[in-house]
DNA sequence: CTGAAAGCGCTTACAG
DNA sequence: CTGAAAGCGCTTACAG
């Protein structure tokens, strides 16, 4: 392999100019910086990432954490962060939780963070104490999509839940439901933490809103899948009297849902109305009215805060005006929703 | 942050005995390993990836190239080749092509490969000679997961594409159904490459072997998304008489195709069957007639074998006996598929 | 604008 | 089983 003592030799400057030349510092004539250049480009020289990075301190690589790359959301959000994250010049570390404790460990042990990567994006990933504490403790760092655990100094790039929730349920409610069950998160289960605390509030709210008492029987913990929609669904039939409308906390339980009360028999929207929050993919394929959430565009939105305080790093240039930073680092950044009506809500039937 | 000095001098040992502690070799004293563990463990000690690299040579870490992450099949082979990676301690770093050129480069130039990884896994990535040539020469080694280039040398682990159309399409035929058309990957998406011929070949096959001959007008080409599949579907029916069956070259496409169907005022399967391959985590919901391939099972089955030997560098050991690890580096290794009929397939209507 | 030299934090023969 | 020392291939003050 080419070493930088070749691009060297061959150019006839010093490892160090080759060093300049190559990663764009100003402080190289126009005339070495193309010989280098050309020196470079003949023997097909590539930089050792790892010595570079222990020479210079920095791994140029960012760990992108999420609960499981398997769901909507998040393969969206990481393609989102891997375009970005790669047009700058950074590789992607993929830590999918899958909920094992081991993986867990490895990404979260701080050590093992700071030794290998820049920056730190969590998705939708609630911390312990500990590892809150022992994050915030390091200064790597990073950003936070979606719901989960806020890092102080971390920015924080997500959709209001709560209101989400509430557009969904005050669909149901306007078109003359009354008996809406909701599906949502397991506090046991980890993918999903505050944000089925957060949809379940604002289903409840809109409900109250309407005059109705939330109904524990109607309300529903399962998981954030496909599965957990349709037992979830399953468990709201073995109860009694269904509803006729059903809110779930995201598409892929509503899709899960769908498939429950068709396998009893019940048609949806006539019998039962669903909506979801999401707008997966396959919404539109089955008619599935959502809250049409943008994950791409979180995805991108906070490659962006995450990497432009890093590139102005080497010149830390004038400190930014208080505020503008400032309140991206403590205020989320929230990104609209949009209830999307398609076939799967409808009015309920009449007695 | 502590480094290895640190741990050396609380245990009382050399820096080298305290790397081969750490790394479990067998050339220290119980002893001396557990002084080592327990100064290490109290220091909140973790190795500096770089300086291990550089120092080692060896990168510990895997890079997974595949088309589209938001694709279901890439996202499942991604999720358990992730957990396989991490489990035996490698880092997983992800190249999302996504038909960007500067993806390509930067990831399949080899120079810069070389020096990032140990080595590599090509999900359905076809190489251009050029690309295929330069990675050949280069010994690193490798798998490919799905269809797209071989690479000498390398492994491979897919399903056996012709078979899985020709027995989707043969359901079809058994079901009385003689129109039956065919969607499937451009020539120029580069997402597809080998797999939408082969499974086109198995189509026709099919056709022939019930002595039909292939209709061109019912065989349409189109990207393997649900997008793609939908302007299929439009496509075909925009051409005049509808076929009385459909068979996608993935579910993704089968799915958009049952949207433009259902769009057109067409019922699915009364008037048109549809069938797809892959078993989508979706295609439950859809209740759509698939061919079932193990997408995570080659995930896991592709990690071994590309760890596996890996892990064996260190100590050669024994040859290998001719055949065992020669096999599988020649010969794809061909995973089952299965026909999953549900709701999408039926018998053509009695005219 | 450029170079000589130190140093980043490990691992690996080599010697004992 | 263990240690002293060289070396992995860069980047970064420092000096000019």
């Amino acid at each position: 392999m080419t070493r930088i003592d070749d691009v060297a030799r061959l150019a006839g400057v010093s490892t160090a100019t080759v060093s300049r030349a190559l990663r764009g510092l100003p402080t190289v004539s126009a005339t070495t910086r193309l010989r280098v250049l050309a020196a470079a480009e003949q023997l097909e020289y590539a930089v050792s990432p790892s010595a570079s990075r222990l020479a210079g301190g920095r791994t140029g690589t960012v760990a992108v954490v999420v609960p499981r790359i398997t769901r909507w959301f998040f393969a969206t959000v990481v393609e989102a962060v891997e375009e970005f994250l790669h047009e700058a010049g950074y590789d992607l570390l993929l830590y999918n939780l899958g909920g094992r404790e081991q993986v867990r460990q490895r990404v979260l042990r701080t050590a093992n963070l700071h030794k290998r990567v820049d920056a730190v994006m969590l998705v939708a990933t609630p911390l312990r104490p500990a590892e809150l504490t022992a994050l915030t403790q390091l200064d790597l760092p990073g950003i936070t999509i979606s719901s989960g655990s806020r890092v102080p100094g971390w920015p924080c790039v997500r959709i209001d839940d709560v209101a989400a929730a509430r557009t969904a349920t005050r669909h149901l409610l306007d078109l003359g439901h009354r008996r809406i069950a909701h599906i949502s998160g397991d506090p046991d289960d980890e993918l999903a933490f505050t944000t089925h605390l957060d949809r379940r509030r604002g289903y409840r709210a809109a409900l109250r809103a309407a005059g109705i008492t939330p109904d524990p029987s109607l309300d529903i913990e399962s998981r954030f899948t496909i599965e957990g929609g349709a037992r979830a669904a399953a468990e709201l039939l073995a109860r009694g009297e269904p509803p006729t409308a059903i809110f779930a906390a995201c598409d892929e339980m509503a899709m899960g849902a769908i498939r429950a009360l068709r396998d009893a028999g019940l048609r949806v929207p006539q019998d039962v109305s669903v909506i979801g929050v999401d707008d997966h993919d396959l919404a539109g394929v089955l008619g599935l009215s959502t809250i049409a959430q943008p994950a791409a565009e979180q995805g991108r939105l906070a490659t962006r805060l995450l990497l432009d305080p890093l590139a102005a790093e080497p010149d830390p240039g004038p400190v930014p005006p208080p505020g503008a930073g400032g309140d991206a680092a403590t205020r989320p950044v929230i990104l609209p929703t949009r209830l999307v009506v398609r076939a799967s809500t409808a009015p309920p039937r009449a007695h």
